[in-house]
DNA sequence: TGCCTATTTGGCTATATTGCCAACTAATGT
DNA sequence: ACATTAGTTGGCAATATAGCCAAATAGGCA
C-alpha cells in the first residue's frame, strides 16, 4: 500500500474516531434538527460542561461541525448532514445484533 | 435522554469504533471488491499476522464482515456495501482538510 | 501419525481516550 | 471595576486500544 493510499485512510480513520462515541454521536442526531448551544446539550446528555466541551471541540476538529459564538453562548452546527443517512444504512446491523441478543435469552 | 436511545447511540458507537482504524478502513475498502483471505490482506497491509487477525476480528464482531473457512484458508467478505457511500459523503471533510494544511505551507 | 501452513488467541507493554475538577477566558450587566 | 454566566483548557487517574511475540488450533498432505 502506497504512502498517499494510506494518509487518505488515515484522514477517514480520524473522522470515524470522532464519531466513535455515544455521546458524540447524540450530539450529531441533535443538531441534525438544528443548531444548539453548549448549555442545551449538556442539560441532554447530563454531563459536565468540561467533558461535553470536549466531545464537541472533537467533532469540530473532525471539521463535523462548526461553531458560532453570540453573546455569552456558543452555538453548534452540524456541517455534514449525510453523516445521518450512514446511520440509517447501519440499522440493519444493529436489528440482527439485537435478535441475536434475544436469541440468547432464549 | 431515555435509556432506549442512549442504548441506540452505544449501538452505533460500537460500529464506528470498529471502523475508526486506518488498517481497518483499508480492510473494508479491500472488501468492497470482493472477498480476501487473511493472508491477501496481511501481505497488502505489511503487519503481523496476529495484528491483522484482531483487526478483522473487531469488525467482524461489529457485524461489518462475515467470514468463511474453506480448506486452511479463512476469507473475509464485507456485510455492509452502503459502509462505502458514507466515505464518498465525507470526501468533502477530507478535501478541505487538506487544503488548510497547505494554506498553512504558504 | 507427523509435519507444514493458515489463522486465532493469550499475554504483555506502550499509547490513547475518557471524564472529572479546578483554573482560566470572554461577554454581559450593575 | 466587580460579579455573573457560558464555555474552554490543563491536568490527572481510570480505562481502553494497538501491536508484537509466543503458544494454541485446525486443515491438508506425506
Amino acid at each position: 500500500m502506497d504512502a498517499k493510499a494510506w494518509s487518505q485512510f488515515e484522514a477517514r480513520a480520524e473522522i470515524m474516531k470522532a464519531l466513535a462515541h455515544p455521546s458524540r454521536l447524540f450530539i450529531v442526531d441533535e443538531l441534525s434538527r438544528g443548531e444548539r448551544c453548549v448549555c442545551e446539550l449538556q442539560e441532554m446528555i447530563g454531563a459536565d460542561v468540561s467533558t461535553v466541551s470536549k466531545h464537541l471541540s472533537v467533532l469540530r476538529k473532525a471539521r463535523l461541525l462548526v461553531s458560532e459564538k453570540r453573546g455569552l453562548q456558543v452555538f453548534y452546527r452540524l456541517r455534514v448532514p449525510c453523516v445521518m443517512g450512514f446511520f440509517s444504512c447501519l440499522e440493519t446491523l444493529i436489528r440482527s445484533a439485537a435478535e441475536e441478543q434475544l436469541e440468547l435469552v432464549r
